[in-house]
DNA sequence: GCATATACGACTTTTTTGATCGTATTTATA
DNA sequence: TATAAATACGATCAAAAAAGTCGTATATGC
């Protein structure tokens, strides 16, 4: 959950770039997040730099960066350790696992850690935030072999 | 780790395929996995029909498929519930958002769930079990835009 | 009958995640 | 200068999930 409220209150950020700091319970509300919760993230994104506050009345959190500066990948990183679906292709995160010598379904891992990273690196807030919201049917059609789901 | 505890497991049998049953020590001195819980993956692997054992001396676990009929997605899936990075771009284990109709950052998530299902519900044991084990260098070579790591 | 397997539920421990609370500090403005 | 409304931040808690252990029943081959 943690990332997903960090991105949700991110884009909120992304849709009020150049209007002024939003305070906290406002991003909490329009965001579906407890508010007291959302407030460690927010310190979160503004330690790593994404994100810059304003104190007191008329105070709350804006961009510190362009939206056109902040990519998604860092920021899922940051919060999830790393992008990788598991530990050993991990370059953040890497843990070394006593079966790399032999082990054969790694490939697997490292190609979608490929393909994790290429996308994720290089979307950022702003190309994201441009996209439309994803219709229903998109998430439903998909051509899975074994038709098991997803 | 059950995950991964399983697929190692997995592919010592494929690696057995046809050499009749391996018991539980074997599975779990070779993979380096406590014995006792690698009892209850086995069991679950048999349970969805996998594997299948032979009880007593001599016994042990053996593919109860061939390995070309086993699918890496149908593994992953059963262990941790999805494939999807999101349960809200998931159909195995969908889950309803309340910023689902207006969420931007969705269809990254959606665009890597499509990428994970076509690449692991095309790779069977046996073909996963054919390529050579990976390098380290191609775990390290990435073509990260912000050159941050993985 | 004995040694060696699997079968399986109950249980424990550890880690992670999600969230709350209290309180200090800062700022605008009336 | 008082006050209301923000952020700042450490302490703490609770629930859930994950990882792993134990005891014991049952099956099998020799």
């Amino acid at each position: 959950m943690r990332t997903d409220y960090a991105l949700r209150a991110l884009f909120t950020l992304v849709e009020a770039y150049g209007r002024g700091p939003i305070p906290i319970r406002e991003l909490a509300r329009r965001n579906d997040v407890p508010k007291r919760f959302l407030e460690h993230i927010m310190l979160d994104l503004k330690n790593l730099g994404w994100v810059d506050s304003l104190p007191g009345k008329a105070g709350g959190y804006f961009l510190a960066r362009q939206p056109t500066e902040i990519m998604m990948g860092e920021v899922v990183r940051c919060f999830d350790g790393y992008l990788a679906p598991i530990a050993c292709v991990s370059v953040t995160g890497y843990k070394r696992c006593t079966q790399e010598s032999f082990c054969r379904f790694r490939r697997v891992f490292l190609d979608i850690r490929n393909h994790v990273t290429r996308v994720m690196d290089r979307a950022s807030l702003a190309t994201v935030f441009a996209g439309a919201p994803v219709r229903d049917s998109e998430v439903a059609n998909v051509d899975c072999i074994d038709g098991g789901g997803i």
